[in-house]
DNA sequence: AGTTATATATATCGAACTGATAGGTCCATT
DNA sequence: AATGGACCTATCAGTTCGATATATATAACT
């Protein structure tokens, strides 16, 4: 998916500026499952108010930058539903970790506990975060997704929990 | 992870082309949580090979391009070991389906039940794939990070084969 | 026999994206 | 009073992607 897509789908959802777009997508719920820069999304929603997919209202302020808060268009709103016919692409995963783990085996073996430790860690607070995150969540979708996290979460610590010992003799 | 840390790593592996690297990471046991292009795997070799980290044998062809065996240097070891140290960046995930699911509750929420079923059937060819190359694997981590990847699979596959019912109403 | 597809292998290039930063205010904690 | 974080827009160098060019061998269709 690209930048114009996300933007058009997390704006389907609600009003919101850049600023906000960029913590959705880099903290909140979408966080687990997508990510972009401010300078991938200022030029997209440009670009896409140019066109036309989104309006932008401009709510003056004293003393920091005019807020740009944009909206879904009509126009907008069919190019998303069009986008959302065809089969999405399959997942991007990327993990230090997977490849540490892979590599520190022959070069750095005595690491392969530490760090396994450390990502059971991780996930317990991926998990508690996420878990903190289900009361707030509105939508069946979104609770859904959210919950999608979890159970992938849990299952990649369980995992790590019961066959870490492989690596202690 | 950069691209010059994955090539030492799957250079401490074993020897390696451009091309053969570019297939592990693309399609083999790498594929889940690692990707690269040409645009990226060649320049890096050439400036790790520039910088000594790690060795390009030429082997000449007579009808195709020489093949280039790159290795891993001793310096190149090092500056691996010197990198694991160090604790890995957490996961980017990118999903285009999670945020499909999420869009399509306001805009086309009669597609909803097909992308969960599309979902299944992609993990379950996943899973096959990922149960076929057990077999081939050789050492213990690698054999780990297999299994772990499987492990995740499994449980997303499961998560959206109970909860599928929850958009059938 | 001829066409098409896939695998081998290198390499480049425009477009897209990241990560860091600039610029400035308000507010909370130390 | 000072440091750091939240707020809000925006740009830019550097990195990476995705597609493509080049060239041959082999296997599989028609």
């Amino acid at each position: 998916m690209d930048i114009r897509t996300l933007c058009l789908g997390i704006l389907s959802l609600g009003n919101a500026t850049g600023y906000e777009i960029k913590k959705l997508v880099g903290e909140g719920s979408f966080s687990f499952f997508s990510e972009a820069s401010y300078g991938s999304i200022y030029p997209a929603l440009t670009k896409l108010t140019e066109e036309g997919l989104i309006e932008c209202k401009e709510k003056v302020q004293s003393k920091r930058p005019d807020k740009k808060i944009y909206s879904l268009s009509d126009a907008g709103r069919k190019v998303l539903e069009h986008s959302l016919q065809s089969a999405p692409k399959p997942d991007k995963n990327k993990s230090e970790f997977l490849a540490a783990l892979l590599f520190a085996e022959a070069v750095a073996p005595d690491r392969i506990p530490d760090l396994i430790d450390e990502r059971i860690a991780h996930h317990d607070h991926q998990i508690k975060q996420l878990s903190d995150m289900r009361n707030q969540e509105d939508g069946k979708a979104s609770l859904f997704v959210l919950e999608y996290g979890l159970a992938v979460q849990k299952a990649a610590r369980d995992y790590l929990s019961n066959g870490k010992n492989r690596f202690n003799g």
